[in-house]
DNA sequence: CTCTGGCACTCGACTAGTCCGAGTGCCAGT
DNA sequence: ACTGGCACTCGGACTAGTCGAGTGCCAGAG
């Protein structure tokens, strides 16, 4: 049914639609590719390919534009990955040289994607269900406050303000200790149902205090900071926006609703590789204009959250592709390391 | 010069436009607002006012609409601040029920800004140059690496990986109470002082590990979150951009700058109240289409960060000053109590 | 001196008409 | 199966022409 003439137009077609912003007729195709055929050729083929749904018309008269259908065609089948530029690799180096705790590797990475692909990064923070609980603090504030802290296995801090009535230090000091036996070494989840069936042995005149650190500490060991995304590059969608195209407004509206992206980020990826959802293959409806590449990433040998590039469907698949993969696998090594 | 009724004019032109978003002309202004006089008097009064320069034509045959010079004695003398609706306040008040750290604290508050305001707001992190040391640790990871946290009288916790390189549990504590002894109670300023003068005491096997720990410390005690900006609302900006006005997309652009942000809400705010900059008043280029209400914010005795709203020079100022107003002293107060 | 009604004028927004050319589909011929 | 040729379509750009909101100015009234 599709020829491999039918299926070189097609890449044709995406190809110089995503560069040159402009609907593609037969007489460009055969000048800027080296087809050797004559237009009339082509246009029969085209029709063939649009009677298909890979591609489409705006209008009568003008050039063809790839659908949905088409996009998907090109990139399962007729495009390989892009390497990155040496220049590229060097950017992902020293971009993410010196990022010391988790946050900033977060944030490094989703400017680092946005700049290499010139699109909108999404970045989830690194899930800690995997980890361990490494440290406990209770630390006295002023004015009868005071800041709980924990560390995991994998240097992630959580914190929390708590009123810590007027506990003295050596209630404090004990109540520390105590809990400390109970959650270190724990996985958060562990550690959570640990603290709640241990609340009977604790001696009377520590259980106010021991009420409102448990508490806190089983709020702070439930909420997972993969809950949360960063975004980065969203100045890089306003290049399309005088564009006929796109209206970028529900996008930029998307973007600020964590919940939308990481719902996205979630089904979009698979176990393994990069995964692309383009236009309305995106149950999201107002991203149903853009498409969608991403990942997961995590230490060699566990996923540990999901990051991606959101962009209009009409971008360049093969770059962006080999961008999140590189950014992904890049990441990945580091958290290990770090 | 300019008398009672062309104050009034200005007053009634500023709340029109503002409102309608449209040039608006004598005759709607006398219809709209019940000034006694015919539209031809009202038209030599605009006459005045534009030789003033305080209002202007987009072209001929159209209505006026304000300059920067006429919101500028819009908001100094025309207008009083609107006092926020009761919904507002207890919008204010059930946003930031809840926050538990700094950083909660810090992006409830944007969000909040944003919302009420209907703008892009910006929130600077609280300096942490007035607070002390409160906590310091080492705290082992896997592999050789281990993290360094502190925390300080405010609540903030910083914290940075190292490589720990071989050191055994007992120099790492012995090198936590060292270290803690010298910087405890001490501001970051003068914990990095001390930091570098006591090199020389300490024992020979801990130094390596003395060295990465230190250099490390020194550098999370002298970066001053306040460096840091937090943005929300941008999608707020999007309602302009259809309008035949700003060109949004260097405002998007500016707006992923933090570096520009924290100068523009540093050099904007002034001692006390919140301070406008309206359009070419403000002295980042790609901004003078906007205008910036910006207000410093703090516990009751010291200022320790700003915050502030950025929207199109066509604002609701009285609005907006309320609301940067109230949220500006509610965060304050909140971070004294917390 | 201040305000008002009247009037000529300006200029952008909108509509309608025209032209041009890119790009198409189809067909007959190689 | 491919190609050249041809009639056709339709959007974009340009031109005129009309409409109306809004203006500035002036002479006259209070």
């Amino acid at each position: 049914m599709l020829d491999e003439r039918k299926l070189a137009i097609l890449r044709a077609i995406v190809t110089d639609y995503v560069s040159m912003r402009e609907p593609v007729g037969s007489k460009a195709l055969v000048d800027r590719y080296h087809l050797n055929v004559s237009p009339a050729t082509v246009r029969n083929d085209m029709a063939v390919l649009e009677e298909e749904g890979y591609i489409t018309q705006p209008h009568t008269s003008a050039g063809r534009i790839p659908t949905d259908k088409g996009y998907r065609l090109f990139v399962d089948r007729l495009e390989q990955v892009k390497p990155l530029s040496a220049a590229e690799k060097r950017a992902i180096e020293s971009f993410m040289a010196g990022a010391a705790n988790i946050d900033d590797i977060v944030q490094r990475t989703v400017r680092l994607l946005a700049q290499i692909t010139q699109q909108v990064a999404i970045v989830q923070y690194p899930s800690l269900t995997v980890s361990t609980v490494r440290h406990f603090d209770i630390v006295p504030l002023d004015r009868g406050r005071a800041l709980i802290i924990t560390v995991n296995s994998l240097g992630a801090v959580t914190q929390r303000n708590i009123d810590a009535g007027d506990a003295d230090e050596q209630t404090i000091a004990d109540l520390r200790a105590r809990i400390a036996t109970v959650i270190i070494g724990a996985s958060p989840t562990d550690a959570v149902g640990k603290l709640q069936d241990c609340g009977g042995t604790v001696p009377e005149q520590m259980r106010p205090l021991a009420a409102v650190v448990v508490s806190a500490l089983i709020e702070m060991l439930s909420d997972d900071p993969s809950a949360k995304v960063a975004v980065s590059g969203v100045p890089n969608l306003m290049k399309y926006s005088d564009q006929y195209e796109t209206n970028i407004k529900p996008v930029v509206e998307a973007l600020e609703e964590q919940v939308v992206l990481l719902k996205l980020l979630g089904e979009a990826v698979s176990n393994d590789d990069v995964v692309v959802r383009i236009g309305h293959e995106n149950p999201y409806e107002p991203l149903q204009t853009t498409s969608m590449v991403a990942s997961s990433y995590g230490s060699t040998t566990e996923t540990v959250a999901h990051l991606g590039v959101l962009g209009p469907t009409r971008m360049d698949y093969p770059s962006t592709i080999a961008a999140v993969r590189a950014v992904a696998r890049y990441v990945g090594r580091f958290l290990s390391e770090s």
